[in-house]
DNA sequence: TTGAAAGCGCTACCAG
DNA sequence: CTGGTAGCGCTTTCAA
């Protein structure tokens, strides 16, 4: 590996006129600018990172920061994509992405108490989903590294966050099930109050239930996995039997209530339509595939990635809310025929 | 943040005192080492990993290098949890990891274009997957960076790897096609060869086919997609008519095929069985239900850090090829009743 | 337009 | 057992 020292000798200038010119600094002839960029090329010279880190305290570095939760069995990963858009997006101005996954103790301990952040290693810091708690995000947010949200954002305090058309997305699902469909009778299948995603997609539901005139029925559940989608199934039908529809705020949600209904007896779409919200990677593989509003989660990654270089460079100020629009992607569970219905 | 140089002038001693305490080395006195201990616990204090890479030349950083098309949304994610599991193995020891996707013009280029590596960022490399050629691989080998290869192997070469038991896991479900519900013609659906994977997959499908002295059967196709899956199941019943199971070297691949079946008017399983490989997320949730091999892919993340921790402090051999235990998962796509069987 | 030199924070060698 | 000091490779004043 050839140094900035190197180039300096071999051309009898000194490191600094070197420095100038690769870092595009004026007050370098344009003759001596020349051969420095032609032996840099020549030589393949690239900085050394850790030297020019050390010199001007950046690293080039953004933390993607996520609760491990999210990489268990029973989730479908959704951040890896946005981890990927990031990096994409990212690349091309010199930045890496490290992957940081932080369990509850951490959580609890604060950004603080990471040994990543301690050593200095980062510049910037990717938050994603809403189990990240706001306790830490304030945190995080007085450390002096640039701060993003993904998947999440405080209602109370101004970052820069990108997130899906949630409400957008739920609407236009819910009035699907209303237009298209028919139903008048149609459940919402959400998750905590206070998780942001469920709440909006909460507000997109009722605000279509409304503009329909329609008397809205919500099931309200401690978690959004398919285990609380079956539970939320049964409760459903305990709660409100006359039940044709059903909107969930996930499709691990959605999924499991198709189970659960399946085991109750009742057909899908016959007896009771569902929507979900993500669109998963076995959405389409459901029984039946199932309809859902779909999230462009790389472009999500690549959105978060721009704002961030712009935050960076100060070209934006700190808070910019940006949604990114979902799309109904449409299958058979809500009652449409797909093409590639199975010729049963 | 304090500095070594900080805690040198309150304690009236030089750095290097300090700096051989705080890296456990030997020829400072018990008292004052536990002076310095005390304070720097007191400070919080943290090497700042810029300075010290710029003097070891270590940066405590790995990169995880995977194509990009894994990230693609047609792909079922399976290399972000063995980053997962990798990040985990090594954070412990002041590691962290880099996500490196890879385009097919990098791949082409080679690693010694990679800009994170010029700027010499990593301290490892850590190659996750089949689509990362040979001549990628042994062009990184000479880069003087520590090297694994996760889901992958090189034949002729002697390279740390971490796989999974393809052999063994193809030969258990097909033996168990074979045993548990008495088939004899059973096709192999797999990718090319030279994938390694589908490759010791196909030679798990056969040892058991051969040790039960039936006759194989394979389909070959050129890629394992859904779409090559309900591809080679038209091509199955064209070429093998009284098939009646199928063993397919992915999930993706077993899914498209059980599509396909279902359109061709065939009924799973009672005529004919289908099993995968892989386990991804969406397998429990086809229809029906698909019985499949899984991997630990968490755990094989974990595997490989910690190998990658013992190759860099040189406790074991540069070539060490572990296999990760793989275990059938039983649903209902092979004949068998699952617990979760819906009430139809 | 250029160069000398101080430093970024740490490690490691050489004396004492 | 300890301290002084020379780097690691780069950026950035300050002078010239």
């Amino acid at each position: 590996m050839s140094t900035l020292r190197e180039i300096a000798d071999r051309l009898g200038v000194s490191t600094a006129t070197v420095s100038r010119v690769l870092n595009d600094k004026p007050g370098v002839s344009q003759k001596t600018r020349e051969r420095v960029l032609t032996l840099a090329q020549e030589l393949q010279y690239r900085p050394n990172l850790a030297a020019r880190s050390l010199a001007t305290s950046s690293t080039k570095t953004v933390l993607f920061l996520v609760h491990r939760r999210q990489f268990s069995a029973a989730e479908d990963p959704f951040y890896p994509f946005i981890m990927h858009g990031l990096e994409e997006a990212l690349k091309d101005d010199g930045y890496n992405v490290m992957l940081v996954t932080l369990d509850d103790a951490q959580l609890a301990a604060g950004p603080a108490n990471l040994r990543v952040l301690q050593e200095q290693r980062a510049d910037a810091l990717v938050m994603a989903g809403p189990d990240i708690s706001p306790k830490f995000i304030l945190a995080a947010s007085i450390l002096g590294l640039t701060t993003l949200l993904v998947d999440n954002a405080l209602r109370e305090s101004p970052f820069t966050s990108v997130q899906p058309q949630n409400e957008e997305g739920a609407h236009t699902s819910t009035a699907h099930l209303i237009e298209t469909h028919n139903h008048t009778r149609i459940v919402l299948m959400r998750g905590p109050q206070g998780w942001a995603s469920s709440d909006e997609r909460t507000a997109g539901y009722l605000s279509a239930i409304h503009a329909a005139g329609l008397e809205p029925f919500i099931v309200e559940m401690e978690d959004t996995t398919t285990e609380t989608g079956e539970e939320a199934a049964k409760q459903t039908f305990k709660e409100f039997p006359e039940t044709t529809g059903i909107v969930a705020v996930n499709d691990a949600m959605a999924i499991g209530a198709m189970r659960a209904l399946g085991r109750m007896g009742r057909r899908i779409p016959k007896d009771v339509a569902v929507v979900g919200f993500d669109d998963i990677s076995w959405a389409s593989y459901a029984n039946p595939p199932l309809t859902t509003v779909a999230i462009p989660t790389v472009e999500m990654g690549r959105l978060a990635g721009r704002l961030l270089l712009e935050q960076m460079n100060g070209s934006i100020s700190a808070t910019t809310r940006v949604r990114v629009a979902t799309q109904l992607a449409i299958r058979q569970s809500c009652g449409c025929d797909d093409e590639l219905a199975p010729a049963e």
